[in-house]
DNA sequence: TATTATACTGTATATATATTCAGTATTTTA
DNA sequence: TAAAATACTGAATATATATACAGTATAATA
């Protein structure tokens, strides 16, 4: 794709700070009033470029039928759902599990996240995990010996930390002393790795 | 203000459903057809009531002049400070002890807060708070029994249980069994409550 | 009980708006 | 060097759209 050129990228700023202040797109005479054009083929040739280059779309016929495409970087935010820690059964990511959402920037830990996990239990506290805690969870199954994951024993989701001690042994471990350490045997039992956590979130 | 009715609920809806896929507002005509109404009169006598109970502005003339209000879910976000636990010294909210901001929407936990708190050592690791996490502090001198609150003696801030034992003995307990409670005559010693935690951020 | 709000259909219309066509001029690409 | 892209003015127009007006009917207030 070329490059955006200096009076598009105007356009562009244009289009998106009377969004932010209106609440909806310009059209071509706004833009014109904006940015000191006399005609409003002026606007609509810039549109058009922008449409071209992929930076836009437009809604043939629809007034006001602008959209900025790549919303991505700019609201960075989206809505995270927030799953209980179902003890059986569901899978973990189904409609049903779904609390609520929570709206929290995409950057907001420092790695990317899927889902929010609520805590039930204190098989974690010693790593400061407490009951009702919110765990940023990554899907991922490559994790790491120290990694917090989110693990699954046939029916059973669990929070533990991971330990691989041999090609087919692997153990998780809780951080409460009144706990024991979970020791999988890769070749008898099934263990499903659903994520990480990336971070936490408490409300008091 | 009067209540919304279930039927401006679902033009409200359908409003906030037609930016999200599109990108700009519906026209009356656009919202007849989402709800199955034969009259662009019935969407515009809707958006009036709506415009009326303050859910939406309306520009006048403008096509697609819908604006939803009260975006203080999706816009009431703000940049919070990031403040280190100074060990002496400074006053909290100095700008030199802004380690960096964090974005986040002003409603994240269930209380209003007002900065971040970096916290340092492990005083109070049985409540699940451990060095680095981020404390939501929120800056107030009305505590209970039981608050976590961000104390500060002398030149030492603190964060521990507040537990008021008569009207001029306060203690400052930690959640951890190789710190000793503070006990604090108030007579005797000056104690400034700094603020309560109201939640807490942890990224791994 | 009178009034207002809600919840529609249906018609009409001024105007807001997208969009095309005709030009001019400069710069960039093939 | 010809073609395409950029960057505009200016005028014209079909149509998309807001919005008013005329009704009907029911529920909620005052």
């Amino acid at each position: 794709m070329r490059e955006i050129t200096s009076q598009q990228q105007r356009v562009l700023d244009c289009i998106q700070v009377y969004i932010k202040k209106t609440g909806f797109p310009p059209t071509r005479a706004d833009i014109c009033r904006e940015l000191g054009f006399k005609s409003p083929n002026s606007a609509e040739t810039h549109l058009r470029a922008l449409e071209k280059k992929d930076f836009i779309t437009i809604e043939s016929g629809a007034s006001r039928g602008i959209s900025i495409k790549n919303k991505a970087d700019i609201h960075n935010r989206d809505e995270y759902p927030v799953i209980g820690l179902v003890a059986a059964g569901s899978p973990t990511l189904a409609e049903e599990n779904i609390e609520r959402t929570i709206n929290c920037p995409k950057s907001f830990f420092d790695s990317n996240f899927d889902y929010f996990l609520k805590v039930k239990g204190l098989s974690m506290k010693n790593a400061g995990i407490m009951e009702d805690d919110l765990i940023a969870v990554k899907k991922t199954s490559e994790v790491k010996n120290g990694d917090i994951v989110i693990a699954r024993l046939q029916d059973e989701v669990t929070v533990k930390f991971f330990k691989r001690k041999s090609s087919k042994i692997v153990e998780l471990e809780p951080a409460n002393e009144d706990f024991q350490n979970i020791v999988i045997n890769l070749e008898q039992d099934e263990l499903h790795i659903e994520g990480k956590s990336v971070g936490l979130l408490r409300k008091n």
